[in-house]
Order: structure tokens, then sequence, then C-alpha cells
DNA sequence: TTATAAGTTTAGACAAATCTAAAAATAGTA
DNA sequence: TACTATTTTTAGATTTGTCTAAACTTATAA
């Protein structure tokens, strides 16, 4: 129907994240957290996104996204993963340098570009942080993470993801060897801090809580 | 110095391109044209241009653009003219198809992405439109090029580019064959239309003048 | 339940890029 | 040279996305 600005591609694929990601509600002040900007602009685009009918918009009752802007959300973060996963296989860019890049590739408007792209590339599930990339409907594979500070001393797990998407962040965990696809065994878990101590192939190391909250594992399975 | 937005980008690139193409001078109305824009909406950005001395810029005088203009010109040529070759070369599109899309992907500002994209391409000089790249420092190759409606009948040339990068006149010259690279002999001119017989490998076919005028050539040499 | 805090919206303003209509400058020509 | 036509600039508005400050709504807690 409408054409999406660049801004408007932003503010739906923020509402998106913050709608699946968080626990809380999506409100005016979290949206203004997550764009780095005023509530007062919130509460401006949000008028103009509901008009498009891309969120349900109820004045200080906060937003859901309609179908719709779902599916603007889903075929921004569809391109953005598509152009991280170019960016790091084909030019070879570190994991921890594609996102500011993607963030412009992704607002390139052509749909048979992405296309060709997505063929170029084999049609890639993941990107190279282990999030799921929706293919042209918007469905995505969705394999059961949870957060490594959950995982159990004595398993082995493999890193699936991350939920910190920093610079900083990813740029400690490439320092370790920490990237997804990488198994994990966690040998001890420290009662006061919660902090544990982990086997990457033949490395042992410490882990914060902090840094384990963020990095995604699922079970290993021997076979296969 | 500064950041030029997007739009400051495509001035430039305008300019630019005015002053190297045509013989007539840069004035506002050609920038209107060139931009499909008023001249009104010009004057103002010719101040912005010039207050950011990238254009000299004298009231009534028309435009001169600056060592720093012509840099960032320069810059954009080259990006959009690597991602021609990515997008024909790479992703499997015809010549005629890229432009547009071209325009989108040249303003992403990472200079690192660009350098990459230029090394995975193998450096190419020219893009497939037969236009030269330009290098980092905006140095880029020019053959003596001329156009094919001054070529004379008994002779051969090499197609070298085109002086209309519409996607009519591109989607025209692909239906015959008519792309950079191909040998071209001029079997005849017509005195009356100027129009001339080609062969080209084993297709002999008319163009008329308004199609020759836009095909750029250099002289055939058999060896090397 | 009422006062206060927290969150949200409105009002009014601004910068960028654009427009139309009118005024001013330059160019072309009798 | 002087008149007219063309080109260019100015003036005043508009749209998009943003801001600060003030007003308003909802939540919290004594």
């Amino acid at each position: 129907m409408y054409q999406p600005t660049v801004t408007e591609e932003n503010y739906l694929k923020a509402i998106y994240h913050l709608s699946n990601t968080g626990t809380k509600s999506v409100n005016t002040s979290s949206i203004a957290t997550s764009m780095e900007t005023t509530a007062a602009s919130v509460t401006d685009m949000l008028r103009k996104l509901s008009d498009k009918e891309w969120i349900n918009y109820e004045k200080y009752k906060g937003v859901k996204i309609t179908r719709k802007g779902e599916k603007v959300a889903l075929g921004i973060i569809r391109k953005h993963r598509l152009w991280e996963v170019f960016l790091t296989n084909i030019l070879e860019f570190e994991w921890d340098e594609v996102h500011n890049m993607a963030e412009e590739l992704e607002h390139v408007s052509s749909e048979e570009l992405i296309k060709r792209l997505d063929k170029f590339l084999g049609h890639p599930k993941f990107d190279p942080h282990g999030d799921p990339i929706p293919d042209q409907t918007g469905k995505m594979e969705s394999h059961d993470k949870f957060n490594l500070s959950a995982g159990e001393a004595g398993e082995k797990y493999i890193i699936t993801g991350v939920t910190d998407h920093s610079t900083l962040f990813l740029k400690h965990l490439r320092k370790y060897g920490l990237l997804p696809g990488v198994t994990v065994s966690i040998a001890e878990i420290m009662d006061y801090d919660k902090s544990m101590l982990v086997k990457v192939s033949k490395d042992k190391f410490h882990l914060s809580l902090e840094v384990s909250k963020n990095i995604l594992i699922k079970k290993y399975v021997s076979s296969k």
C-alpha cells in the first residue's frame, strides 16, 4: 500500500524486536531508548505508523505491530541478515564489523536484488551471529535456544547465537573463539558470582555471568 | 571536513558529469533538468554546496566544481560503477537493469566496504557500460573514445561504451549484441540519413544515426 | 484516597529539501 | 540602445523528522 521511508522502516524493525525480545510491553520510552531519540519524537512517529496501519496504537496504551507492519519488519530483517552473510562470507569481514554496514544496506529497496543475493549466498538459514534469516514470506527457523548462563556444569553445548549484538561484545567473544557453531563444555560454575569455567577445544577460561547471559546455546548431540 | 548528505552527493555527481560531458557551462537550469527538480531548488542547494566549499558559485554566473567537490563526486562514481560490476558479474543482472540499484548502493558510506568489494571483483578498470572506474585517489583510465557515428565505411571498431545510459537504449543494444568489447565493422554509410549498415560477428543490420551517435568506439587493432 | 512520581502527549520550533509565484538580473534582438 | 524574453534568485510555504518544555495521564505509595 504505502512505501515506508527509511526512518519508518527503522521504527518498525525496532518495534518488531521489542515485541519479540523483551517481556515488557512495547511502550513509548522503550522505543525511544532503542531508537536513541526522545519520547516526543516517538509519539509523533507512532501516529504516522498507525495511520498507515503498520501498528495498532492507542494513546497512553502502548503499541502492537500489525500483520502488515510485521511483514515490513521481516523484509528489512531478511535484507539485514543476508547482507551480513555477504559481508562475512564473501568480503571476509569479521562478525563484529558488519552490523553498521548492514544497517545501511538493508534499506536498498530492490526485491530482485535481495532474491539474487540470497541465491548467490546459497539460501543461508542463519546470519553470522546465529540469528535466523526470514524467507520471502517471512518464515524462519527457530531452534530452541537458551542462555549459556542457564547451562549446567559437566554439560556440553553448541553456541547458536548472541543476545547482545554490540561490537564491543562480539569482539570480546571473537578473542576467545566463541562463535556460532563452536562447542563449549562447562567445567565448573562458581556459587559466589555465577561465573563459569568453560572449555573450548583445548582452551579453558573463565566467563562472567554478564558474558554467559548474552550467549545463546543448544544441547550438544554427539551423532549427526 | 563535512559529511555530504545523500542529496548533496547526488548534486555533486550531477555537476561533475555536466562539467565533463556537455560543452555548455554548468548553469542552474541544466542542473535542474538533470536532477529533475526546479531551478529554485537548485539555487538553494548551490548556496549550501558553496558554503561547504564543494563548488565555486557566484549568483547568475554559474558553477564550477572545486577539488574537494570533485573528490566527493569521484568517490560516488567509483562506488556506483563498482556496484554495477558486482550486479552484472556476480548477481548476473543484465547491463540495462543495474543503474537504479547502483544509484542506491552508491550512498552506502563505508570506505572499507568498497575497498573489499573492489578487491573481490579483481580491481576492475571499467563498468559494464564501458565507463572507467576511478581508483581510491580518483584517477581513472581514459582511452580515446569517439562516436560510432564518426566511424568510416570499411573500418573495424571495438565498442567501448555508450553516452545514453537509459534502460531503453541499453535494452535496444542488448537485442543486437552491441556490448562493450564487441567488434563492429561498418559496411556502408547512407548519404541520405547517415544511417549505417554494420556487421557484428555474422549478423548484418542497420543502425540509425540516433543510435550510432550514442555508441562509443575505439579503432580495432588486430594483434594483442 | 490523595499526593507524588513516572511516563506520555501536545505545543511550538527548527533544519533539510522541496515547491510555486513573484521579483530581479542577464541575454538576445530590433 | 532599449525592449523583450529567458534565466535566475528571492520570498513564503510545505513535508519529514527531530527537539525542548509544558501539560496531561497513569501508576505508586503513604
